[in-house]
Formats: structure tokens, sequence, C-alpha cells
RNA sequence: GGCCCGUUGGAGAAGCGGCUUAACUCACCAGCCUUUCACGCUGGCAUGCACGGGUUCGAAUCCCGUACGGGUCACCA
């Protein structure tokens, strides 16, 4: 495969007719049911929705469960459901009929066999009986002769028709070249030399995944596949199938792989990030913003601003945009945006998504309505999302107070030892404290010993929390209680 | 190893031959606002586009090579 000179990245619906009459655009996202929605098949899907959203046409959700050994149960409903709750819907699949059913390939093994008794008649391919053992003993024989290229030997081209077990082989045409203009790769070259005669139904009579995508594609009549990078060597094979069996060629797009902070592709076993959309579910991520943050991967807004809900994602989404060079798993971004959405929350849409987080730890054990609200306004602007809730608790709370460099320092001014003796007294003398009491008693403070601004504020705030920085005060102190703020202001003084 | 794809600041990422004195975003720093903090606002932050050649009046942008990273070579998808 080598880049032609030009690159290519094309409008699209030029090439996606039918006697001569523009074709609705079709595309499809085809998981295999093999687990939980992984972040990189949620932004295939993602991509796909936005395309055919943006351009009026179909979205076609297709279940590839032709690898029986893999397929988990639960695979289908839990995908499917994530796929919703992230604001992702579809115009056909399993559960809604558009008459391009069924949409799930192992209810369609018939239309297979169809096709590849076709391409046998044809002499376009042709029965293996080879077994796995021989295979690999072909394979390991060619590795020790050094051969560049680890091809299928056509041993079984030609052999006469037996009564046994056995594959169906596509028959790779000689001296072919193959090309295709991808939207976002440019125009890709690739020799039918350097690929061997591949499976397109396995022994046990079911198909490959090249075989069964072609043939799919087809027949649901899907007119762009959009889908990752890795899937880019299969295209010559899929084009191979497709030409033989007479059908036009959809339009490809590969999308760059997500790579993490280290560069390397994202593997489901990579413990540094977070790879599941149901995990992300459980942490207390908000949907839009993950939706928001997903588009993100590998493509990029014309316009200034990249906090964009779905609607200006779809209106936006321009295929021409999307990036060639692999996208980063930037955490810190995600937080920012998933920040930005928690800001947009009301008070009461906060609470909820922080609740259950904190009864788990049972931090609203003994505490009241009003202290679970003080505790969420304060937080509020600074939480990423719900379960973070409990280390900016946590970290707020159970950090030990301790008085040392800059904020030391800032206590040894002169005055600060009064103003917190004289703030002290007053606090002692309540029986109850709210915010308000609290902002009063402060100012009170600063007149009496005049103080005031940063000199009034600083020393209160670093004699309660041993911070410079901090959530609004008043509200903090508030949350603290009155028995820690005077054992620490205690301390405080003492240490000045 | 063969075949492919990629490489722009601390990070993400625009850019597709002259409009680039390299957008925008995150992070960071400074100032403003707030009697504190945070939020917000304003400004600063790549003499430079992996490296080396070449083409061109002109290159981050085109070509060749090198290095590095990645993908793929399954009866997985």
């Amino acid at each position: 495969m080598r880049r032609l000179p030009m690159r290519a990245k094309h409008t699209i619906m030029k090439t996606a007719k039918n006697g001569g009459i523009h074709m609705k655009v079709r595309v499809r996202y085809a998981p295999s049911p093999t687990g939980h929605l992984h972040i990189g098949n949620a932004r295939t899907a993602l991509f796909n929705y936005l395309f055919a959203r943006r351009h009026d046409g179909d979205f076609i959700v297709r279940i590839e469960d032709t690898d029986v050994e893999r397929n988990v149960e639960t695979g289908i409903k839990s995908q499917m459901s994530y796929l919703r709750w992230l604001g992702i819907d579809w115009d056909e699949s399993i559960d809604k009929d558009g008459g391009y059913g069924p949409y799930r390939q192992l209810e369609r093994l018939d239309v297979y066999k169809k096709y590849a008794q076709i391409l046998l008649d044809k002499g376009l391919a042709y029965k293996c009986y080879c077994t796995a053992e021989e295979l690999e003993e072909e394979r390991r024989a060619q590795k020790a002769r050094g051969d560049e290229q680890l091809h299928y030997s056509r041993k079984c081209l030609g052999k006469e028709d037996r009564d046994a077990e056995h594959a169906i082989r596509f028959k790779v045409p000689d001296n072919q070249t193959y090309t295709f203009d991808d939207i976002i790769k440019g125009e890709v070259t690739f020799q039918s030399e350097d690929v061997g005669d591949f499976i397109i139904v396995k022994r046990n009579g079911i198909p490959t995944y090249n075989f069964a995508c072609a043939v799919d594609d087809a027949l649901m009549k899907i007119t762009h596949v959009l889908r990752g990078e890795d899937h880019i060597t299969n295209t010559p094979r899929q084009l191979m199938v497709l030409d033989a069996l007479g059908f036009d060629r959809p339009r490809y797009a590969h999308m760059p792989l997500i790579v993490n902070e280290q560069g390397k592709k994202l593997s489901k076993r990579d413990g540094s990030i977070v790879q599941f959309i149901e995990q992300y579910h459980e942490l207390g991520f908000l949907p839009e913003a993950l939706f928001n943050f997903i588009a993100l991967l590998g493509w990029s807004p014309d316009a200034k601003e990249e906090i964009l809900s779905r609607e200006a994602l779809i209106e936006r989404f321009d295929e021409k945009r999307l990036s060639s060079s692999p996208a980063t798993f930037d955490k810190g971004k995600l937080h920012y945006v998933n920040n930005r959405y928690v800001k947009a929350l009301s008070l009461e849409e906060t609470k909820d998504l922080c609740r259950p987080f904190l009864e788990k730890e049972g931090i609203l054990n003994g505490k009241d309505a009003q202290w679970f609200e003080s505790l969420i306004a304060v937080f509020k602007d600074r939480l990423s999302y719900g379960a973070e809730i409990v280390g900016l608790y946590r970290d707020f709370f159970d950090k030990p107070f301790a008085l040392e460099g800059e904020a030391l320092e800032f206590l040894r001014q002169d005055g600060v030892k009064t103003l917190l003796e004289t703030f002290k007294g007053k606090l002692e003398a309540q029986d109850e404290i709210d915010p308000d009491t609290l902002k009063t008693l402060i100012k009170e403070a600063g007149k009496e010993t005049s103080m005031k601004g940063k000199l009034l504020f600083m020393p209160i705030r670093i004699g309660v929390s041993g911070q410079m920085h901090g959530p609004d005060l008043p509200q903090m102190m508030n949350l603290l209680g009155k028995a820690i703020l005077v054992d620490r202001l205690s301390r405080a003084i003492a240490s000045i």
C-alpha cells in the first residue's frame, strides 16, 4: 500500500451512486458482542452516527457475531444500552427492522451460503481441506525458509471435491492493484500479491469477518464505511469479495487509532485508562460530556469552542476534519470537559449525581440536608465527575491539619495573631453556626483588629485549613463545624 | 521480516505550497475582578513543525531517504 502524491480528502456522496441517482447515505456500526462497549467502539459508533445525522442518512447497528467462541451472552444488550445512554440511537437494528434484516449475522447464514456458492461456481473460491495443524506446519516451514510473506500455499486449489470437512478460501486474483480513495487517508493502494488466499467460510460453516462484512455492506446498501484504522489492511480483501460478486464498493474512511499517553494503542488490559463506557457511567460521568469528549478523539471542530452539544456536533460534523494521526486519550481533557457539564447542572442535579458515592462511603451518615447541600455547593464548580466528590471531601476533611511554608509565613505577619485570637473568641461565643453568621463574625473580627482584604481572609483561611487555596470561606467553615474550627485555630495561634 | 499508517509547544490539536510573525483547547504563569479563595475575564507561553537531502521565487505543507512510534499479516472481529 502506498500513498499517492495528492492527498485526497474529497467530499463524500460523489461516488455513492446508483444509476446516476445519489443514494441516501447509509452507514453502519458493526460490533461483535464479545464484551462491553469499549471507548474505541463507542467512538466508531459515534462518528457513524454523526455522519448519518449530518447527511440525513440512516444509521444501522449490525451485530457481527460470527465468532461463536467469543460471543458473550449479555454483550449485545449491554453495548446497545450504553449506546443509548450516550445518546446514540439508530434507525435499523435487531430491534428495529428497516427492510434490510436480519441484522444479526448468525441469522443470515443462508445468505452467505448462497454467495459463497456463487464464488465456488465461478471458480473464484475453492474448498480447502487443510487442518489447523497442517497450516501451522506450513507457516513454520515458510518462516524457517525465510519467506517474506506467509501466504497460504494454495495446495488445495484445484483439488477434487470430496466429502470431508472443509473451509472455503477466496482465490485472490493475480497481478491486481486495489486502490480506494479513503476519506481520511487519501488514496491507498494494495497489490494482490500482498494478500494470500483467505478463508471466507470456516469449517463450521460460519463466514469469516471479511466475507460477511463485505456481503452485508453491499446487501444493506451501505454507502460509507467509517471504522478504525486497524481495518485498513482488511479493505483490499473486502474489495475483492465485492468485485467478485459484482457489488458496488462503499466509500471508506479509516479513523486513527486511539492511543494512551504513552502512544500505545488502547488495549483492553491497559490499566492507565478507564476503557469501558459502563465504567464511566459508574464513576458518575455525564453522557453528554462523554459524547462531546469522544467526538474530539480524532476529530476537531472548525470553531473556537470545543464544548459542543450533540445537536451542535451534528450540525458541525465534517468528515474532512477527521485526523489521520493517532488520537491521544487525554484524561485531563476528559475531566475538564466533564467538569464543564457538571457546572451547567443545577444544584439538585449535582446532588443526585454525587449522593450515591457519598452514601456508599457513609459520609452522609449523621449529616443533615443542609450540610449535604453545602457540601455540594462548595465543590460543584471544581467537580470533574460524581465519584470525585469523595476524594474532594476527604482531601478537605481528612487531610491532617499542618502549617508550613508559605502559609505559615503568612500567619507570622503583624497583627495576625491578634486577629485569630479575636475571631476564635467570637466563634466560641456562638452556640450555632451557619455560613451567614460566620461571615458576620469575620467582618466583626476584621473591624476590631483593623484587618481587611487579603490580610483578613487569608489568615482565617490558613488558620482553619492550613491551605492558601480552597472553597468559599464561610461555606467551608460551616462544613467543618465549630469544634474543628476552634481546635485548628488554637493550634494555629500556638504555632505563630 | 513483508505490507501499510503516522511524527507540529508541557499536553490535545488546527494547518493541505505564499493570508503562519504556526489557530484553538487543556495545563502553567502574570494581571484584573472578588474585602479571601474559587469562578470569570485579559495577557504570556513553539525563532519552530522528528532528522537529512531535494523540488520551488517561496515548504510545517510536495518528493526521496533515515530514525522513532503504531497497525496488520488467523478457519478473531
